[in-house]
DNA sequence: GTCTATAAAAGGATAGAC
DNA sequence: GTCTATCCTTTTATAGAC
């Protein structure tokens, strides 16, 4: 509750709204509530609160309930690819790039976070076409886009046979996915144990170089 | 706008509320209103519209809209696994009953009906979560159960090399599901064409034989 | 820019007549 | 059992003072 009387320190700084700070408070609390509760049952007096602001300040910098959702779900989007992105040189064993990969892609993907964002883009699809696309773009597809890349490469080297490269890192990605996948969106499981996720790695990057075995 | 003065004709039926025809169409009009509009955005007012009954009829019958809600999904669950579940016999060739099952599989699971009522499931899995559990045991778990049983038995025949069905039954899914699953759950793509249905199944079961291939 | 009220609407649930 | 009319809470959004 205690406040500081003067907390202006860094505001000349962007272009348009300056970031005061509360704003930065505000996409965080909103990010909070929106991926826990939901974008229906999330309510602007709740976001105002958990930023410790009032509500018309909510309202001043994003206008409306569905402009800061959809700020807050493109923001979250951005870093949803970092982690699964295979290295610039790729020159060792195929098999250990392949684990790699997957090892950084089941850490990344089956986070709670990522879960609950990847959920209320689900339910809200309809309403929001433009983030389920903005969503499968800068996660799915990107990870697909990258891994293919590689794959053509690995099938010029001779070590795979890879006739469709986007079909085969979609297979790829969706051994990984497996069954877990499912129960963690309906949120029937936590994040699985480092044992688990071995064991998801290893089935499938055995069963993709066994589909995929030159000759 | 029409009615019929005296439709009272088989109600002295069933043992506990009467099924007037009434809550037959309060079912249908609720099953439509939730799986397109999803549990929140659905006003038992638009319910009661959709059904062509007054508001307070729905409350005769249901008491309040979370139980309506509960008895659409539970009901929608029992007819999940349906189409997907392999003959008694299994005595032909491993590829083509697999291949039979994965055609199903798929026509079944990326059905529009379907997706909707995966999606409004996973969007409610923290208020309904016995709703979660009870979609997961009549769908996926269901499924990869009656398949775990067929590859035992192809592994003691010596068909395949299975270790673990029930991994080696979640993978085979998870390989049929693919991408596509994605797309369909965020709304990005329609209801597959027949060919993405066959090729979807031909690179899966060709993955599965390969990657479980005996010796 | 930020806050404290307040307006205006929607929706879940109930009362009481028939 | 069914309907019409109503209550009451919640929630988005805005007005106006500082």
């Amino acid at each position: 509750m205690a406040k500081a009387t003067t907390a202006k320190i860094s505001e000349t700084a962007a272009t348009g709204t300056a970031p005061t700070g509360k704003r930065h408070a505000i996409v965080e609390a909103a990010a909070r509530v929106f991926l826990t509760a939901g974008y229906g049952p999330a309510s602007m007096d709740a976001i105002a609160a958990e930023a410790g602001v009032s509500k018309q300040t909510v309202y001043s910098h994003f206008g409306a309930k569905d402009a800061l959702f959809e700020a807050i779900v493109e923001d979250k989007c951005q870093d949803l690819m970092g982690p699964v992105r295979l290295p610039a040189v790729t020159d060792g064993d195929p098999a250990k790039t392949l684990g790699d990969l997957a090892r950084r892609f089941v850490a990344a993907v089956l986070t709670s976070p990522n879960m609950a964002l990847f959920r209320v883009v689900v339910a809200e699809s309809a309403r929001f076409p433009e983030l389920a696309e903005a969503f499968y773009r800068a996660g799915p597809a990107a990870a697909v886009d990258n891994l293919a890349g590689y794959l053509i490469e690995l099938d010029r080297k001779g070590n795979l046979a890879i006739r469709d490269a986007k079909a085969a890192a979609r297979l790829f990605f969706a051994m990984l996915r497996g069954d877990i996948y499912i129960r963690r969106l309906l949120d029937l499981k936590p994040e699985p144990s480092a044992a688990e996720k071995e064991a998801l790695v290893g089935q499938a990057v055995a069963a993709f170089l066994a589909a995929h075995a030159p000759d």
